[in-house]
DNA sequence: TTATATCATCGTATATTTACGATAAACGAT
DNA sequence: ATCGTTTATCGTAAATATACGATGATATAA
């Protein structure tokens, strides 16, 4: 069947595995690092760094916008595109939280 | 096309992504919570709080053990699935240096 | 107005993931 | 040897993800 059964789950459960969706592709996970190290926005400056289309590269930004882990501001013709400061803070302490309960160490 | 180029990027990237997919399911989390919280190790105990199938339990530790995050050790006809605490720290670390990196807060 | 630049979306092909039931494999018990 | 228990794997269907080119939408420049 395949119809997902993920919305049983609670919402904390839920929360994470969709973040961690988000950061489950290479690519966004460059993008990340881009928007932070690169004095860099735009959407094409990113597709320049990347080996992947304009098209593609569009795509995954919708889904780290879609978690908010990125924002994207219009000016003008081009889109300035921002890591959300307070979303990736939340991220990191999310998984923190799981991963140290799970590990007795 | 759809050709994977997930491989054109780096180790790091790559590992963390692969990591990050193996979270990316409520199912998943909860059962790394249920390894740690219940005293329970056993395939069969596990799908009895869960809402799947066996074999849909089978195939989500089978992608939990592929990254190392959980074990199965057989003893008997049975195995006893635990946590790996190395590879749990490991992913708690590079959830944390990338998150932090890219938080600039 | 027309052209250019930038980004999103559509359409599409393929790959992967999710889920189940059925069945196989391995072990212990009878 | 056969039976029950436990888990993995196979086969399959449907959903989702990945990737691209083409096109649409919007804003600036000429």
């Amino acid at each position: 069947m395949a119809v997902s059964k993920a919305e049983l789950f609670n919402e904390n459960e839920i929360l994470l595995a969709d973040l961690a969706k988000a950061l489950s592709h290479p690519a966004r996970i460059k993008i990340l690092q881009i928007l932070t190290d690169m004095n860099v926005c735009m959407c094409g400056d990113i597709v320049e760094l990347l080996p992947l289309s304009q098209s593609t590269v569009s795509q995954h930004l919708k889904e780290l916008k879609r978690v908010g882990l990125v924002q994207g501001e219009i000016e003008g013709q081009k889109v300035c595109y921002c890591v959300n400061n307070k979303m990736i803070e939340k991220a990191k302490e999310a998984f923190a939280k799981l991963l140290s309960h799970v590990c007795k160490c």
